[in-house]
DNA sequence: GGGTAACCGAGACGGTACGTCTAGTCTTTAA
DNA sequence: TTAAAGACTAGACGTACCGTCTCGGTTACCC
């Protein structure tokens, strides 16, 4: 919870004393904040998320076990916050005009962001995911969710223009264009590669057309 | 090693004694072997994958941890063993007449196959596999590869027989029909529903008709 | 090293709230701390030393084994510490007129500590010290030294009164002293017997003699 | 109890042939027999008797471990027979005329067999044997004895021919003589050297003297 | 020369303990 | 009055050995 919150509001820190709300007793460190995400993201980078333990990143980032959890509630959290909210992963789209060149461009995106090592560890975070019901709604949340929702969008937008069948159920459409992405990454991580970015997007959302 | 061939191949036991080979020392307990599967069948049920220690399942089906240790290099081929050659999972699929239904029913068994427990079970062994590379190829080659052998036997028939396009690329054509089956297993175990299994695979298989 | 300093210096509890260097961090448990070497002590009367396990102490003792290895760098360690440490072995001397009668006291004491039950414990201590230095030298630290310096002393002062030789080599007769118990205790522990000690000290004093 | 007696009397072997006493079935193998002592002895070269196991003797040894099993009912046994029987630490004394050199002799060759490597080998024997009574029993068997009954026979003789006290109390005699050696052995193993050999056994000898 | 008996190697077996690591919790001091 | 530090119980990890067992095979003898 209060993880999920620090990922999308504010985090009180003790360096922002010009926040209103000032809290009574010991300010939360900014600096432990910092090294705890600083750990987890080096982590990351060469070892496989089920074999990160919260001890080592305290270790590692020169922080109690407690501060860790009285701040994230899993394993999950914390590696979402560490990894999601770094530059690169954000969803920033342009605008397209048309709906079928917006899904397109939705798709390879999101295809460029899995492929690699980011790839690997999203993989790993769904992986988690599977033992930890709240961590695959936070997953949901803070990664899925946006990318679903501009799908939603421009799926509703194609419908309604004409550009694909007025019968098309909306939700089984988006499964059937990021399902494949996903269970390429999951099932054989090499398989996300140029050439499949190349005809994926189009192909998929071309046989949705009318 | 030892597991992936008890999974295709004949294991070793003592009481085949028809097995020409008979390397020295005391043979292999067939007693033990199949208590260990047992036990760990048994702790699926009622306990996610990842709470289950090899130590439970020894000490359950009165075994030394040793033993399991030298036959299964993976908790994930252990479960894989345990699991996958259950009768329920197997991937017999009646004669039918056409390509397109062929692919139908396909689709359809493997979403009856991942409902409820077992498919929880099934993305329990997916996530393991993320961590550990030659378990993934165990999945692959125990799982996956007969129905992905299968959709693209009928694929292809279809394809030579006109149903589908003359430059339908089959591989791709495989993830789009299994994609969103698995995408949803792991992201969205409720949506595996009966609605879903009415509508998807005929759609599915439709968008791919020439 | 903790473990050494435990045994000649004030270990830090909880309890001893004078100690003037609060370090940050939850204290030693001074209760756990207790109830090992209780556990310990108590393993001890019936079991020998090479069959008590780290494992059966911690569970006796209803305590982690981390915290056990956290504060004893080996089982000698450990055993010393319960062992040595109990009321019967501490060498209490007598104050005596005389050197020789000092020494002969000194000997008949250690002979009756190393009777028994007790004395195959510190037989046990001896040889597990056999493949620990560090053991080895807390054993001299902590049991043998003092008895040994309590007979140098003695010696040194029965020298200087001329009750022994000009030239008498003082390492080589705290070992004379001392030899012939230690070899008996290892060789045949039924030998420390009541006879041995009416007649040994004396005698073995009285060949020092000028 | 085979080792026992492998000790003292003759083993049956397969090339020894002309053993009146024939015993069905296939005779022990001499070449196994040789293996196993020798990676023994190689093994007690740079390694404390602890931390050698019976199955690393047998592999070393290419051997089965049932085949030490079989022959030798401790590591004690086994390790006293591959090490005790190497020539150097026969006890094959010069005649000398006289028992108060008789006597020291004996002391400077025990002396100079437990230094060093040898002595730290004996000592762990010694160790080992505390917690195994029979070898303790054994160890007294195949070392101790034959020097005790040396020194006894010696100090007897001594007694006899006036050159000790006739009331001296020989077995007390015997570990005055000898227990200042083990003692230093087994709690400083440095102290068994040329200067202890220098002045010990003529000291220890005069004290003895009438 | 065909049993029969005791040995041999290999190696799997049920166990126990190792010493380390991690999970979460609890109890202090520090800010 | 909260944060952070670090000791706590609990228990799994994967490995090493224990001593036993079960094989196929070998090497003697005895009839």
């Amino acid at each position: 919870m209060a993880a999920e919150a620090a990922l999308i509001s504010v985090v009180p820190t003790n360096n922002q004393n010009h926040n209103p709300e000032k809290r009574p007793g010991r300010p939360r460190s900014d600096k432990s904040r910092e090294a705890i995400l600083d750990a987890t993201r080096k982590m990351l980078m060469h070892t496989p998320l089920r074999d990160i333990s919260i001890e080592a990143v305290a270790k590692r980032a020169g922080v109690g076990k407690t501060t860790i959890y009285r701040w994230w509630p899993h394993k999950a959290a914390l590696v979402m916050e560490a990894f999601l909210a770094q530059p690169g992963l954000q969803n920033i789209l342009p605008t397209t005009p048309t709906a079928d060149d917006a899904l397109k461009v939705q798709l390879e995106k999101l295809i460029r962001q899995l492929r690699g090592q980011n790839g690997r560890i999203v993989a790993n975070i769904i992986a988690e995911a599977q033992a930890e019901p709240e961590a695959l709604a936070l997953l949901n949340k803070s990664f899925m969710n946006e990318r679903v929702e501009n799908l939603r969008r421009h799926l509703s937008q194609g419908k309604d223009e004409g550009l694909f069948h007025a019968y098309l159920d909306i939700e089984m459409a988006i499964d059937q264009l990021l399902g494949p992405v996903f269970y390429r990454l999951l099932t054989n991580n090499d398989a996300l590669d140029e050439r499949f970015n190349a005809h994926y997007p189009e192909q998929a959302v071309n046989t949705l057309k009318a």
